[in-house]
DNA sequence: ACGGGCTGTCATCCA
DNA sequence: AATGGATGACAGCCC
């Protein structure tokens, strides 16, 4: 390990690191060349200047100017730097001068990174798929180190480390990538693990079809500027760049990483700092010259073959873990510190005695104050997420404009909107500027922290009055507007919505098409939470929606004395509290109602049975009765075959009929008697 | 594409 | 008057 102080480095330095890596018998020798940063740059600048949009901006002019300029010196792509203000390539000369190859990265970080393996050929060749294994698990395979690597001026992590470029790395294995590789099958079943690590962490299925053409339109967009690099290029690189590309296609595979790669891929470096300066000269004799100690004894293709950050050497570790590789590898600035610090570089991936945590006091004063937990913790938790989404905001296709549009939409009950300018200078990063404003909100910090972490940045913290309590870090000045307009949209300041404007920002993401990207974000972070226990975060209500609804009033209202609160705290807490109650009414009524329904299906069964019943019952006593009239009948003609009148003759049953009388007797009488008693009868009781 | 079921929400009435 | 339950109506989502 040594470090470097260059003249340039205005207190930053350069330091080298040589790691050795044992790996299934073989020995990986790592060259890492990190940039430090002066003291005076601090690391929110860091991260400006290294972003993962930066990629597009800042760092080749970085490189080109030797320093550590300031974001808001550096150019956007496509813009030369002036060769007035920015002296070429001083940073890059010193490493020259090392004597040491190295690959130019846009990267600020372990761009100079190479394996040599001690031992035979194939010991180099195993070395070469567990190292295209790695980098092709994660997205930067050996072969995307081609100057195809879309938009970042070739730097191909750059691309691959895009969540959303993913897509582009799955579909690595159609390509003969990782297959000519002798440990193929090995690479290929870690492709698989990592793939599914990736897959795992940062991926869904909707999110994978976004990737997926999102990936071709890059791919698409790749391939036009390769092409245009091709016809702006002098007539010998188009012309090696044409027969790499047809060497790699006549050869099916594209693991060579040929001079002709190396050529290509330092020409596409934006800042051109290599213009005029020969293959010899940035690799003079041989890689044993310097101060590097390992018994180098590979070729240049071999070196750049082995062209693996220490991030990606790590991954050959089955038990490294990064929570996030996706996301964390397109935090490059960082990366330094992750490696030094991270807890995956364990004493195998170490030189005996190395401590890497001495490197700290080399790095500025901001540096010293943060342990590798902090780093890890802040990078992981508020930034990356957040770098997951400048990639996003990166992609083709992308409207910065229409999300704002998206959040302002007055699809609001509440005729509230966002507040623009109070949303755009409330801009902050909850990592880098911890606001008083979490506290103020609510008075209760404590209650707050889980928020805090779990919205990442989502929910850089509340202020109602961020004129008084939100001193905030204005670095509207720092150039990068686009940026900061990224940071208003995925910050998600949404606090100064009422609750309906917030809901309706959330109909209207999830209801776009255009905005998928970000509602799956959202989804992502929040996808278990309801939209009221994702507003009460958004508001950083220090209380559960659960307590919020249940808690009976008296100890409702004590809650809510006991809490400093505002008025729209308070109203989103009463609105929850008011829909929670609803919703389980609205539960309870439908259950109700449900209830009702089948207790009347199963009264109209019972009725319809009991109807049954009735009806047969009925049937039973009709032939009852007929039973009887029958019996009747026969009885009657019975008496009448047996009476007799005075002389003697048969009684007419026609014209006498039989009458009961209340005594019990039984008298024969005419039925012209009866009959006309009956009229009577009937006129008496209509008469009545 | 269409329809039905489920669910959340709002408005309203009532206790 | 405030609160909460009950319920109809509506809209969105999912199958």
């Amino acid at each position: 390990m040594k470090y470097l102080k260059p003249w340039w480095s205005d207190g930053g330095g350069l330091l080298h690191l040589t790691i050795l890596l044992s790996l299934a018998g073989l020995r990986l020798d790592l060259d890492l060349y990190l940039l430090l940063p002066p003291p005076t740059l601090l690391w929110d600048e860091l991260l400006l200047a290294g972003g993962p949009t930066s990629s597009a901006y800042a760092l080749s002019p970085f490189l080109a100017s030797g320093g550590w300029g300031r974001a808001d010196q550096l150019h956007p792509k496509g813009r030369e730097p002036d060769p007035a203000a920015e002296p070429e390539g001083r940073l890059l000369r010193e490493v020259r001068a090392l004597g040491v190859p190295f690959i130019p990265r846009t990267r600020v970080d372990a761009w100079l990174v190479h394996s040599v393996t001690a031992g035979d050929a194939d010991g180099a060749h195993g070395l070469l798929g567990a190292a295209a294994s790695s980098a092709g698990g994660v997205g930067a395979s050996v072969d995307d180190s081609s100057p195809a690597a879309p938009g970042d001026g070739g730097d191909p992590r750059a691309a691959a480390s895009s969540p959303l470029a993913a897509g582009e790395e799955e579909k690595a294995p159609a390509e003969p990538t990782a297959q000519v590789l002798d440990a193929g099958g090995r690479a290929n079943q870690e492709n698989e693990v990592l793939r599914e690590r990736h897959e795992a962490v940062d991926h869904s299925s909707q999110n994978e079809e976004n990737e997926q053409r999102v990936s071709a339109q890059e791919k698409s967009l790749q391939q036009n500027e390769n092409e245009d690099k091709i016809a702006d290029k002098p007539d010998w690189e188009a012309e090696k760049t044409t027969e790499s590309r047809n060497e790699r296609s006549l050869n099916g595979t594209d693991t060579a990483f040929s001079l002709e790669d190396l050529f290509q891929m330092l020409s596409s470096q934006p800042e051109n700092s290599l213009e005029g300066i020969s293959l010899g000269e940035i690799f003079p004799g041989s890689i044993n010259d310097g101060m590097n100690s390992s018994t180098h004894n590979v070729n240049f293709s071999q070196a750049i073959s082995h062209d693996v950050n220490l991030h990606e050497a790590m991954l050959l570790c089955p038990n490294t873990t990064f929570r996030r590789e996706p996301v964390a590898r397109t935090s490059q600035p960082q990366e330094p510190f992750l490696q030094l610090n991270s807890p995956t570089t364990n004493p195998e991936q170490t030189l005996p005695g190395t401590n890497l945590t001495g490197l700290l006091p080399l790095v500025g004063n901001q540096m010293r104050n943060l342990t590798s937990q902090d780093l890890l913790h802040d990078l992981d938790i508020n930034i990356f997420d957040e770098i997951n989404l400048m990639s996003l905001a990166t992609e083709e296709g992308f409207d910065p404009m229409e999300v704002s549009q998206l959040f302002e939409e007055p699809d609001s009950d509440s005729g509230l909107s966002l507040n623009s300018s109070r949303s755009s200078t409330s801009v902050t990063k909850s990592n880098s500027s911890h606001c008083v404003c979490e506290d103020g909100a609510t008075g209760s910090n404590s209650d707050l922290q889980p928020f805090s972490h779990d919205l990442e940045g989502a929910v850089g913290g509340y202020c109602p009055e961020p004129d008084k309590l939100c001193p905030m870090d204005h670095r509207s000045d720092s150039g990068f507007h686009g940026d900061l307009a990224f940071q208003h949209i995925f910050h998600n300041h949404t606090y100064h919505l009422q609750p309906s404007a917030l809901e309706s920002t959330s109909r209207s993401f999830s209801r776009h098409g255009k905005s998928q990207k970000v509602s799956q974000y959202l989804n992502d972070t929040d996808r278990n939470l309801s939209r009221d226990e994702q507003r009460a975060k958004a508001l950083h209500i220090p209380f559960s929606v659960d307590e919020i609804v249940r808690m009976p009033v008296d100890s409702f209202n004590n809650m809510l004395s006991r809490h400093y609160l505002t008025d729209l705290q308070m109203s989103l807490i009463r609105d929850i509290r008011r829909r929670g109650k609803n919703k389980v009414a609205a539960q309870n009524c439908r259950k109700r109602k449900l209830d009702i329904i089948l207790n009347l299906e199963d009264d109209l069964c019972n009725l319809q049975a009991k109807k049954e019943i009735l009806k047969r019952e009925r049937a039973q006593y009709n032939k009852a009765i007929n039973t009887m009239k029958q019996k009747l009948h026969d009885l009657y003609h019975d008496v009448f075959s047996r009476l007799r009148d005075n002389e003697g003759r048969p009684v007419n049953p026609n014209q006498y009929v039989l009458q009961c009388g209340q005594d019990g007797s039984v008298l024969i009488v005419p039925k012209e008697l009866v009959t006309s008693g009956h009229k009577k009868e009937n006129r008496k009781g209509k008469r009545k």
